[in-house]
DNA sequence: CTGAAAGCGCTTACAG
DNA sequence: CTGAAAGCGCTTACAG
């Protein structure tokens, strides 16, 4: 089965190949009458143009890499978050609408996955959640569009895309203030330094400070983003504190914990409230439901593409700096008390 | 900034080209000096090859395609099931530790994706789920390793990977019945021919008539497979049924129905018993935790690669079929009714 | 408005 | 054991 090329459109039509290529790409001045005879001609031999080849002469592959966070090795990536499989679907759907493709990477974003993207002449860079910022610095010498969806590293070479993961924590204690409670536990994943938890955590504290509320540090509490460590910190919740409600960085967490916290007896929201960070899809569907944070993962993922397509149009543009709004979602999983 | 080629490693070592590309493709017989010699260069160099010149010559792209339905039109992928990226989570990462990328699509493996293959020369593709069996026919065309998951249609061009669905139907059902239950309801998502949901509902039929349970067409409820249509479909359930127990064929369904049964009262599982199909992470830690029939998604996918693989190193490989092996994930779902 | 030709960065017989 | 050279299928100044 030999490949239908350009060439073959040429010959078929007496036309050289340049004009094949200009009215295939829509440059150049071409006549309609020409462009017919071109496109019946494709249609008729079944012309597909071959990527690789254009992209090496273009230096274009029409291809966005998303890097997306290891959990841990040997372990497979998204599997711990739905929050990852949302903006995924958002990221390659405004990709595919806009004539790109997606390639995933479950790698870290390190000097290795340089290398990958200029393998591939990768058009654009996705980088999703938190990562060392020396593996960075290797990634701004490639010289392709990048942006970083939820992170607080500061460097002018990368588009950030982000929500206001301060003010989140903030708002999600007020609400739990502004229902009673005082004593109330922060559950997290790890607090590195530019990372979204850090934030929220920042925003935890500026809410205990409003209302006068003393901070104590044993009811900061952190493990890894997953439903088990969830669990595990709900344990350490019910046997060593006497917090009225804990507000968690994720969903999953929350949803960890609630599970630990229900499995006997139903504590929750009776004995204990409980708030998430996400709004993610199964928060609605589980039982109770659950009181989140709510941010718009389908928007944070469709504009992480529109920030790098932006970039591609203009390749002068200058760093963009995106933040999404946050709100209170109210389910179940909170309770007044007095 | 110039881009490092072949031909600058070939200068700065006084070899061809030639000499360079068997060294760094570990072909033909160079002597180990040379190959130092080859690979020092390339390090201070900073050589990196070009993927799409290679595949322009080579027609390989290292690059396998994973098709994975799309829910709705402008509805993005995966969305509406943890199952997608479950099993995208395996594929990514066995293809990943094979030297292979993977690109993904929400579109529908049809004529399109075809030329979609084509264009980038995929070495493999990997189709998600159920479509129809026109649209596939176009795909036999391309002459690339094609393996089908969770598909019943039947043609010798493609690999398929699956589990065993009618037992899955069957056992689900009878530990229903073995629990005392007799008015049990199916529910599902379409009943499309070739689907895996056609084949639970034999194994649902299988289970009922060994026990001599009459069947009713008014136990049998479709619609789509999310969390939405599982509390849809629970509510004609409750309304227009007398069943204590659902069978659904999807996590999600299971888990929406739970959630529309225990909106108000503590329905699940008290007086109506739920059980699941997947075996979802999120399957655990609902509350109750769902009751399902469990299947190895790592593996499902680890499989599809494997097979991609497989085809490719040996391109006169037969038509390969695995189908791995289901059980009941006994929880809190279900309850026994005398 | 259209074509001849160079060139993108590789791989791979083929020859020696 | 190594190299000269053809060729993969395109795009893009350049010329006319």
């Amino acid at each position: 089965m030999k490949r239908v090329t350009i060439k073959d459109v040429a010959n078929a039509t007496g036309l050289s190949i340049a004009t094949i290529s200009y009215v295939l790409n829509g440059k150049g001045n071409i006549p309609e009458e020409t462009r017919q005879i071109v496109n019946d001609a494709v249609q008729k031999l079944g012309y597909i143009p071959d990527y690789s080849a254009r992209s090496l002469v273009s230096r274009k592959s029409n291809l966005i890499g998303v890097v997306i966070p290891q959990a841990e090795p040997g372990s497979t990536l998204m599997f711990q978050n739905p929050f990852y499989s949302e903006i995924l679907s958002s990221i390659e759907y405004t990709a595919r609408k806009n004539g790109y493709h997606v390639m995933i990477s479950g790698t870290n974003a390190d000097e290795k996955y340089l290398k990958l993207a200029q393998q591939r002449n990768l058009d654009g860079i996705i980088i999703i959640g938190m990562y060392s910022h020396e593996s960075y610095a290797d990634l701004t010498k490639a010289n392709i569009p990048l942006v970083l969806v939820d992170s607080y590293v500061d460097d002018h070479h990368f588009h950030t895309i982000k929500i206001n993961d301060r003010y989140g924590g903030y708002i999600a204690t007020r609400y739990l203030i502004e229902h009673g409670h005082r004593k109330i536990a922060f559950l997290s994943g790890a607090l590195r330094e530019s990372s979204v938890n850090r934030q929220r955590l920042a925003g935890y504290y500026d809410a205990l400070k409003e209302y006068g509320i003393p901070i104590r540090k044993d009811y900061v509490l952190t493990d890894q983003i997953n439903f088990h460590a969830g669990m595990h910190l709900a344990q350490i919740v019910k046997n060593s504190t006497d917090v009225s409600a804990v507000f968690c960085t994720a969903d999953v967490l929350a949803l960890g914990v609630i599970k630990e916290l229900n499995k006997n007896e139903r504590v929750v929201p009776g004995q204990i409230s409980v708030m998430g960070f996400d709004n993610l899809e199964i928060a609605e569907f589980c039982v109770p439901g659950l009181t989140t944070v709510g941010q718009d993962i389908y928007q944070k993922g469709k504009t992480a593409v529109e920030l790098v397509l932006n970039h591609i149009k203009n390749p002068n543009i200058g760093k963009q700096e995106i933040s999404l709004p946050v709100s209170i979602v109210e389910r179940e999983s909170v309770r007044t008390i007095s």
